[in-house]
DNA sequence: CCTAAAAGTGACCGCATAGTCATTTTTTGA
DNA sequence: TCAAAAAATGACTATGCGGTCACTTTTAGG
C-alpha cells in the first residue's frame, strides 16, 4: 500500500506521477521498467518515489489496483439477465470496453501490458491468478448458456472458455492494430472524431461474434 | 552468425551449450536472461561464450533459426493440395507440430518463448515481422478458401485471419495446460505413454477445428 | 515569527549485468 | 618433441538497477 505521503500530494502531482509510471510500465517488463529513468524524466528525486511507496511492487499495484478500479465503474452494472443473449451481453461488455479505452488510454494500455509478464517472477503469480478468474468465470457463463440450451453441448466447457477467452484478447489486440491505423488515417486529414473511432472500433467487435456465435451455436 | 570457433566444438559440448540457453530463454526475457548465471550451471567460462558468438543477440538468434530449421522439417513437405479440405489440413500441421513437441520439447518451449519478447526493445522487431509473416501467410490461405466456396465471404479477410492466428496461439497454449495436467497425471502413475500424450494432445486441436470449422463456414 | 513536523533530495551502497582482453592451457601437426 | 595456433579463462570495465539515509527545504499552526 502506498504510504500517507503519495495520497497528501497535491492532485495534479499525484496524477503526473501515476501518468508517468503507467506509460513505463506500459512499454516495458515489470524488471525492465526503471524507476530511474522515470524520476529523471519527471524531475524529482528517486528518493521521494519511496518515500510515496514501499517499493516498486508497491508502486506497481497500486496503478494496477486504481486502473482496475476506473475499468471496473465502466463494468458495473452489466447483467447478463438484462440482455436476450450471450452475444448482446457480450458485444455490451466491449462497447464499456471500448469508451474506457478512448477515455482512459492509459490505464487500458496498461491493464492490457499487465499479461506480457508472464516470465516476470514478481509478477507472473497475478496474471496467473487473474487468468484462472478469467477462466473460472467464462467457463460458469459457458456452462449456464449450454445448460439454458444457447450453446452446443458436444464440446467441452473447458475447450470452449479457452477458446472464448482466446479470443476476447485477440479482439483487443486487434482493435489496437485497428485503432493505430484509423488514428494514423485521421492524423494526416488532422482530425480526430471520438465517435467514429467508437464505431470503428465496435466494428471489429462485430465482425468476431459473428464468428463466435457460429462456432459456439447449437 | 556463431564464430568458427562454436562449430568447432566437439558435438556434445555444443549441445550442452544450446540447450542450456535454450532453456534460460525459455524461462526468461531476452533483457532478463543472464549469460553468467548460465555459464556458471554449464561450468564453463564467460569468456568462452564470446569465442563462440559475437554477443548476446547473435546466440539468441542461433538457437532461433536452429529451432525453425529443425521445425521447419517436420512442417515442410505438407501442401494444401494433398488434402480435401482446409481443416484436415490444419489439423496435419498440428500433427507434425505435436510430434515436434513430443520430440524437441526444449526447441518447441523457446519458440513459443520468442513472442512473449513483445516489449524486448532488442527482439520485438524479429516479433513483429513473423507476426506480419504469420497474418500474410493466413490471409492468404483464407483468401484462397474463400475465392473457392469453402469459407463464408460476409466477413473481411484481415479479421478471419486475426481471428484464425488468434486461435492458433491459444490452441498452444491449451495443449501446454492439458499436457502439464496429464503429464502429471501419468507421472503418478509411474508411467509415460507417448502415443497417448499425442491422442490427448490432438484431442484439443480436433475440439478447435470444431469450432473454427463453424465459425468460418458458409 | 518561529519551531516542529512533513516532504524532498541525491550521493551512496550492494549487486548484477554484457562484454573485453591479457594471460594460461590445450590441441595440432610437422 | 616442440612450437605455433586455437581455445579457455576469469579478473576487470562500464553501466545500470532498486533501495537507503543523513541531510536540506518546505509547510503548518500556535
Amino acid at each position: 500500500m502506498p504510504k500517507d505521503t503519495f495520497y497528501n500530494l497535491k492532485p495534479e502531482k499525484k496524477k503526473a506521477i501515476e501518468a508517468a509510471f503507467l506509460e513505463e510500465f506500459s512499454q516495458k517488463t515489470f524488471e525492465d521498467a526503471s524507476i530511474s529513468q522515470v524520476v529523471k524524466s519527471l524531475g524529482i528525486a528517486k528518493g521521494s518515489i519511496y518515500q510515496y511507496f514501499e517499493n516498486k511492487l508497491d508502486l506497481y499495484l497500486h496503478l494496477k489496483s486504481e486502473c482496475e478500479k476506473t475499468k471496473l465503474a465502466y463494468i458495473m452494472g452489466l447483467n447478463r439477465k438484462d440482455f436476450p443473449d450471450f452475444w448482446k451481453y457480450f458485444r455490451k461488455m466491449y462497447e464499456v470496453g471500448v469508451l474506457f479505452y478512448l477515455e482512459n488510454p492509459q490505464a487500458s494500455k496498461f491493464l492490457t501490458a499487465i499479461g506480457k509478464n508472464t516470465h516476470s517472477p514478481t509478477i507472473k503469480s497475478y496474471i496467473h491468478d487473474w487468468r484462472n478468474q478469467a477462466h473460472q468465470m467464462f467457463e460458469e457463463m459457458i456452462r449456464g448458456e449450454v445448460k439454458a440450451g444457447n450453446f452446443r453441448k458436444d464440446v467441452a466447457i473447458k475447450t470452449m472458455s479457452f477458446f472464448l477467452v482466446s479470443a476476447s484478447t485477440s479482439i483487443g489486440e486487434y482493435m489496437e492494430v485497428i485503432y493505430d491505423m484509423d488514428f494514423n488515417k485521421e492524423l494526416e486529414k488532422g482530425q480526430k472524431d471520438f465517435a467514429k473511432q467508437k464505431k470503428i472500433l465496435l466494428q471489429s467487435v462485430d465482425d468476431y461474434i459473428l464468428l463466435l456465435q457460429k462456432a459456439f451455436e447449437k
